[in-house]
DNA sequence: CGAATGTCAGTGGAACTGAGATCC
DNA sequence: CGGATCTCAGTTCCACTGACATTC
């Protein structure tokens, strides 16, 4: 029988175990700035996609709109977002980045892209290309 | 400016995703036979390399030395392996795999295997291997 | 009415920490 | 003695669920 191991090429381990050093890195990145990853995500899905309701905020940055409201929370609370309530339709607010948010992502960006960089660090810049599009196509919805 | 989607081809966060649904599909195939994913990375690692101790054990699969602990005492419980003091160091436990951990990883490794495929059904052959070459180079200590 | 939205409380699993007991 | 090993208790974080009130 061969000596294979079979832990050592097993893909959700091997995904399971550089999601966990990924996830480390960003979260360590954004430590110092008083950041979370999901401060984040939410700065640039709203940067990047304009004012919506929570729920679509959530479906965009792929936070449960249960924790989005904590996030929230945290972001109203220094200024980076506006939420207010839609006055076409009063169940929803509308969540807005603010200048000052627009910045913070800018500056939170630096600190990401840094983060990609260590953990993609063992890999030249076609690798990590040809990374990101098979795991684009592993996670793209079937 | 561009309209860049920041957010869907950030490695960080397609590994999490990745992961995430690696994780559960892994953890669905073994649930019907009531086993979750430690029992199998123990079964493999002590038949791939034989006995060990616990800590040895730990390095192995990658788990924490006190989360291995419960595990043990599950699979030790039906007999999948047994446990007992190092005769040449009293402080340490041999654990051993027994034949009935042998047949036991077998039924798991069908079903661990069938969870991969599901996981990676997108991908061809090729791309597969890859891919599990690229995420060893990332995850290969520093 | 049913359906969607925002909010809150809580669950379960996993990674991790700290401390004790035993033995080298 | 210092250091390693096993064990137990407990913390923290995250994805996820369930329930509720409000509004469409």
């Amino acid at each position: 029988v061969e000596g294979a191991d079979r832990l050592h090429a097993l893909p959700s381990r091997l995904l399971g175990l550089a999601a966990l050093r990924a996830e480390r890195e960003v979260a360590e990145a954004l430590a110092g700035t008083g950041a979370r990853k999901w401060h984040y995500a939410v700065l640039a899905a709203l940067v990047d996609h304009g004012p919506v309701s929570q729920s679509g905020l959530a479906e965009r940055s792929g936070i449960y709109r249960s924790d989005l409201v904590a996030v929230l929370a945290e972001l109203t609370g220094v200024g980076y977002v506006a939420r207010e309530p839609d006055p076409a339709d009063r169940r929803r607010n509308v969540v807005t980045a603010t200048e000052a948010g627009e910045r913070r992502l800018a500056e939170l960006e630096t600190l990401v892209a840094a983060a990609q960089d260590r953990i993609l660090t063992a890999l030249t810049t076609a690798q990590r290309a040809q990374l990101v599009r098979l795991l684009t196509t592993v996670v793209a919805p079937r």
